[in-house]
DNA sequence: GATGCCAAATGAAACCTTTCAGCTCCAGGC
DNA sequence: GCCTGGAGCTGAAAGGTTTCATTTGGCATC
């Protein structure tokens, strides 16, 4: 079998030039129906399959996204990068990942690697904001979105979750079904720093409501266990009421030492509640209360951003485009037996 | 800003010939370092960036490589494909990926897709066995790398997993702590066939010993709570000691269905395994004793095959590499208080 | 029968790189 | 002073596609 079955050979072989045979892959409309079934039927003959690359490369733009996540293992930014996937193969557009795995020469190498493939646009969680690199990819024309909030919405668009209100949302939650002393937990706090900034924006209007700090390392199931075990340490009396982990993966942990203490009920003693509504959040002992993401409408924006800033040139304006999240209310969170203090 | 600076720009710029440029770019030994150090400055100044598409196509092989699983969101598949990202990083190799959602025809766009970007191979856990699509892309010259055991040796190379094995050895573990009327969840059965051929086959080596089967719609947390609560419908003398999940997001439901019902105990009541080792099966409730899939090494085999086969042309002998799992036991499947029957 | 028009087909140019045969130039040997 | 050899450089060709200015052919109009 010949290796290469090119464009010319379907040409040569149909009887037709090649610029006719390039008229059926793209401009079928403009091709006699003779014509078009000869060269379709030459293409099988000859298993003919069209080179993307030289396509790419002739049109000057790709038909590939580039997708840098900070960690994949993460359910959040797994389900993230799915939504994306699905909503790209729509347009016929495929998504290439990379995980920086939270390290920022692997955020760079993927940016490089995605700019030598001429993606046709990137779609970044970056770890440490706008860097140069990124601000010169930027300005050499590749299309650019970022998932973060800080980014300057003068020369970069940007996908966020409104991250201060979801900890509003979250907190006030807790305060609506009577809990008074509330710990967050999460960390750092330079990566949930806004969830922090809405949880405590909402101890403050609520008179005699504590919030009390607990920083993790990270965010995951093992650090959600220290956490739990740490509070089962503390005397009764000074245990908070409800807590507001910073992720889902750590209020499971949080979660699973509560309840191995099995002198302590959630949610009858201390309530909880999550972030992001990952898939567990729902299958978990109790099941989790969370505030939910909406990754399809992030997909779907990040993407129709990404498309308008590559049709529109420079009629584009840039923006922070900022979705407010849900509140998902689950038994975690059930009002306390002995009601509201 | 120029939009699109070349090898030949530069090459203008620094006052050489584009072949002096292209060889500081893949050959720089052949440089003079005057002209190596003249050549770097000129792509600096211009903001040079290789353009990938050109070089795939002239040298005729890509540096992508096309992941197709079944579903992205299990999070088997999600850590293979991140082990295999991880994998082709080390050679510049780009994972793009596909998540074919167990829908044939998904499979085949990404299939096709994947030829037209000229991927240097192929990865694939195919739905339906070797289709004639798949023997075509193969005969065309894509190497192509299946996690399918069905596969025939002849013509593909498969990386698997043993499933007999790991059905065998998850079952005697049963047996070996004590258990004797064993259920075996999972399903379809087409999917999880190796697995059951493993258990049965185990049951039958030992006499008193029973393997009962519970066929579920899919291999999901929500199917799992289904199978538990058939298991708690049933007269507590005909339930099973244990349980056999085929994969670990069943065994999770399962298990969080069965400590719900506070009179039964795993593992002391019932022993429960699961299957793959997934992230979370060591931090469930009660920690999963399941079989571990080694993924690290089946991404570095099934890389290793791709370049093989890419490389060797002719020269390559097709086979069939078949991993053992391993193992893990945690609380699960602790021996039962009253020892073995 | 000549003219004009439109749809359809043509084929060369362009996209950007790598490769390679051939060229230049210089050092060293005689 | 001439020749040889080799290191380094050059520039055209190739890789497969799309685009577009031209050409062709058929048909209606006058």
């Amino acid at each position: 079998m010949k290796p290469n079955v090119g464009i010319r050979e379907v040409a040569e072989h149909a009887g037709v030039s090649v610029g006719t045979v390039s008229n059926v892959l793209n401009h079928p409309k403009n091709v006699t129906p003779a014509n078009l079934a000869k060269v379709q039927q030459s293409m099988i003959e000859l298993g003919f399959v069209r080179n993307d690359l030289a396509r790419q490369l002739r049109m000057g733009a790709g038909s590939t996204i580039g997708l840098v996540v900070l960690n994949i293992s993460n359910p959040f930014f797994a389900d993230l990068a799915h939504a994306l996937e699905a909503e790209a193969e729509v347009n016929g557009h495929t998504v290439i990942l990379g995980s920086s795995d939270q390290d920022a020469e692997r955020e760079d190498r993927y940016i490089d690697l995605f700019e030598e493939q001429r993606v046709r646009g990137m779609l970044i969680a970056p770890l440490h904001g706008v860097t140069p690199r990124l601000s010169r990819l930027r300005s050499r024309g590749t299309p650019v979105i970022l998932f973060d909030s800080s980014a300057d919405p003068e020369h970069f668009c940007s996908v966020t979750l409104d991250g201060t209100a979801g900890g509003y949302m979250a907190t006030n939650h807790l305060i609506d079904t009577g809990r008074r002393k509330i710990l967050f937990a999460g960390g750092p706090f330079s990566q949930v720093g806004e969830r922090l900034t809405g949880a405590s924006k909402a101890a403050r209007e609520h008179d005699g409501v504590t919030l009390s700090l607990m920083e993790t390392n990270d965010l995951t199931v093992a650090e959600g266990r220290e956490v739990g075990n740490k509070i089962l340490a503390m005397p009764t009396t000074s245990r908070p009421d409800a807590i507001f982990a910073a992720n889902d993966l750590l209020a499971v942990g949080i979660l699973q030492s509560l309840i191995l203490a099995s002198d302590l009920s959630v949610p009858d003693d201390i309530a909880l509640i999550g972030y992001d509504d990952i898939d567990f959040a729902a299958s978990t002992m109790v099941p989790l209360s969370t505030i939910r993401q909406p990754r399809e409408l992030i997909a779907r924006e990040a993407l129709r951003l990404l498309h308008e800033e590559s049709d529109a040139g420079s009629g584009h304006v840039h923006g922070r485009h900022l979705f407010t999240p849900e509140l998902v209310v689950r038994e975690s969170t059930r009002p306390a037996e002995r009601a509201d203090a």
